[in-house]
DNA sequence: TGAAAATTTGATAACGTATTCATGGCAATG
DNA sequence: CATTGCCATGAATACGTTATCAAATTTTCA
C-alpha cells in the first residue's frame, strides 16, 4: 500500500502510447487523435495520475507560481490586497507565495532572490519604500513585478493604485469645506512616497487652494499602529488651534480617535477625523468613522490580472492602472 | 547582457571541480577539503551563481515550500496564525504557499491535491469543519499534516490549539460569578467541532456545575461577521431575561456590542460580554471587550515547529500540544 | 616506509516532465 | 495509382540539481 508515485510514464505504457502523447494529452495539445486522448484520459483516471509540477516547472521553466511580497499580513490593508490577488491567481491556476518583508530592505532583497530561486513567474510586490537597490533588484529579475497598492515613485515599474494625492485632497477639501482653519496631517514615515509624496501633495493643494498657509508643525510622523494613534492624541490635544486630520490609516485614525474621546474631545464636534483605506474598522467604533473608500480587494485582483497578461507577454495598453476611490462619509465629519 | 542562467555546471567549469563538488559545497556537505570550499565559494560568488530550487526539488524530492490552508486570509484570527507559522517557517528556510479554501470542502481538496503535486513537504491546516473526505485525503497524504488553531475532533492528525472548552468554561464561570441566570451562547456554525463540540460543552459544563439548566433556546448559531453580530442584537435584546453572552468571535461580539448599544442596552450594566481570541477589536471598541486571550501568532509558530519536527522524520513527544490561554477582563463585563 | 584506513573527489544515473524533430499513416489531389 | 501534404505519434534529449558508488588522494600508524 506504500503510495507508489506514478507517473507519465506509467500512464504511457498502460496506454499503450508514449510519454510524448501522454504530456500532450495532459496539457490539452490538439494534437492527438480523440480516440487515444479519451483512452489516456481513462488511464490516467484509472492510476490516479497527478502531473509533478516540479518536474513540469523544470522541463518548462515555468512554475505556475507567484511570488507576494508585502510588508505584514496581519494587517488588513494587506490582507485584503492579498485575497484579491489569490482569488485571480487561482482563477488562472497560479498558487502564491507570501513573504513578509517588514519593510525590511535586507530582507527584501533576501526574499526577492529567494523567489527568483524558485522560479516564481511572477511578482506582486506590496510596501511603501522603494530602496535603490531593490528597484534594481527588481529591474534585473527575469520575471514581470507588479506593484499593488503603491506606485513606484520613479514610476519604471507597472503598478496598481489609486491616486492617492487626489484621494487626500477631497477628504482635506471636505474638512475645509467644514470650515476648520487648523488640519492636522497624520501618517506613517513620510519617507515613504505614498505618504512624503503622493498624500502630502494632496494635502498641501487643497490647503493652498483654500488660501490656508502650509504649517509643517501640523504634519505628524508615526507608525500605522493603534497605539501611537492612542499616544498621538494628547500632542494633537494639546497643539492649539487644530480641529481636525487627515489620517493616513484607519487603525491609528481609531487610535486617535479613542485617544480624544478619552482626553474629553468630542469628535466630530470639538474634532473631525477623515482616515484612508476604509477597513470594516471604520464602522466598528463610534463615532464611525468618515474614510478614503480604497477598492482593496480590486487593486489585489487586477494587479494579479495584469501580471498574467504580462507573464503572458500580452500587449498591455497601460502598465500604470489607477482604480477609482471613493469618500463614505460618516459620523467623524460634520 | 541577456541574463544567461549560470549552472552549477558553469561553476564546476571555472573551478576546477566536478559539479558533485560544487553541490556539496553549496549543500555544506563537510566532506569537503578547506581550500576547495573556498574556492568553489569564490567562484559562485564571482559568477553570482543561485542554485535552482526547483531542479533541486525534483533530485531530491523535497521542495522547501509548505502548503497552508485557511479559510480566508482577511481574518484577523487566521492572518495572526498564518504570520506565526512564516515566521518560524523562514526561520527554517521553507517558503510558504497561501490557498484560502473559504471552508469549502470541495475547494479544499482541489487545494490539496494541488500542494501535493507542487511537491510541498509539508501541510498547515487552519479551519474548523473537516469533513471525513478531507481527512481521507489528509491521511493518504505523502506528506505530514498539522492542524493550526483547531484540531481534528477525531483526533487522528497533530495539531496546536488551546483547550476551547476549558476556556469557554472559565469565561462563562466568570459571567456566573457575576450573577448573571441567563447566559446566551453566540458562535459560529455548530456544525464546526470547536463551536459545537468544544465551546458549548465547556458552557454546559460551567451551566451544569452552578446548577443552572441547559436551555437551547440560549444558542445562537450565526456567522463570524460583524453584521450578523448587529443583526443578532434584536433578537437578543428581545429574549427575556438573558443579561449576558459569551461570543466565539471577536467581529461577532463587536456587532453584537454595538448592535446592543444602538437599542439602548447599557454593556455591562444591562448585559455582559465575553469573546473569544483577544484580537485588538477587543481594545478598540468602547466599552473595550472582555476576551479569552488567544496564543494566535504562537499557535501558528508552534504548529510550524512541529510541522518540521515531523518533516524531519524526528521523534514527537506529544503530537497534539494544548497552549495556555489566559483571560482579559476589561469594561464589556462587571 | 608501506599498507590500511580515512577522507575527498568525480562520473554517472536518477528525478518526472516538456519539447524537438523525425517518421509513419492516411486523406486528398491530380 | 502515384504523389503531396498534413496529422498523429514516438524517440530522444534537455531542464539543473542531488545522490550513489567507485576511484583517487591523503592521512594514520605499526
Amino acid at each position: 500500500m506504500a503510495k507508489q508515485t506514478i507517473t507519465i510514464y506509467d500512464v504511457a505504457r498502460e496506454a499503450g502510447v508514449s510519454m510524448a502523447t501522454v504530456s500532450r494529452v495532459v496539457n490539452g495539445n490538439p494534437n492527438v487523435k480523440p480516440v487515444t486522448r479519451k483512452k489516456v484520459n481513462e488511464v490516467i483516471e484509472r492510476l490516479d495520475y497527478h502531473p509533478n509540477a516540479v518536474a513540469r516547472g523544470l522541463a518548462s521553466k515555468r512554475s505556475t507560481t507567484i511570488g507576494v511580497i508585502l510588508p505584514d499580513i496581519t494587517q488588513m490593508f494587506f490582507a485584503s490586497l492579498a485575497r484579491g490577488i489569490d482569488d485571480i491567481a487561482s482563477m488562472y491556476k497560479y498558487n502564491i507565495i507570501l513573504e513578509n518583508s517588514d519593510e525590511d530592505v535586507d530582507k527584501k532583497v533576501e526574499v526577492l532572490e529567494n523567489l527568483q530561486a524558485k522560479q516564481v513567474d511572477g511578482i506582486i510586490y506590496m510596501g511603501n519604500a522603494v530602496d535603490d537597490r531593490l528597484r534594481e533588484a527588481f529591474k534585473a529579475a527575469r520575471t514581470p513585478v507588479v506593484f499593488a497598492g503603491s506606485v513606484d515613485d520613479k514610476n519604471t515599474l507597472p503598478s496598481v493604485s489609486i491616486d492617492n494625492k487626489a484621494a487626500v485632497y477631497e477628504a482635506v477639501n471636505k474638512l475645509i469645506d467644514n470650515k476648520n482653519k487648523k488640519i492636522a496631517f497624520i501618517s506613517g514615515p513620510l519617507s515613504e512616497p505614498v505618504n512624503g509624496k503622493f498624500r502630502l501633495e494632496g494635502y498641501r493643494l487643497a490647503l493652498s487652494e483654500a488660501k490656508v498657509d502650509y504649517d509643517e508643525n501640523l504634519v505628524f510622523e508615526t507608525s500605522n499602529t493603534y497605539e501611537d494613534g492612542v499616544k498621538l492624541a494628547s500632542e494633537i490635544a494639546s497643539t492649539t488651534g487644530v480641529t481636525a486630520a487627515f489620517v493616513a490609516n484607519d487603525s491609528l485614525a481609531v487610535g486617535l480617535l479613542n485617544g480624544l474621546q478619552d482626553l474629553g474631545v468630542k469628535v466630530p464636534e470639538d474634532f473631525e477625523i477623515i482616515s484612508s483605506n476604509n477597513t470594516s474598522l471604520t464602522k466598528m467604533v463610534r463615532p464611525q468613522i468618515s474614510s478614503i473608500g480604497h477598492p482593496m480587494y480590486d487593486t489585489g485582483a487586477v494587479a494579479m490580472r495584469l501580471l498574467t497578461k504580462l507573464m503572458n507577454k500580452e500587449e498591455v495598453e497601460e502598465r500604470n492602472i489607477t482604480l477609482p476611490f471613493d469618500m463614505v462619509f460618516r459620523q467623524s465629519t460634520k
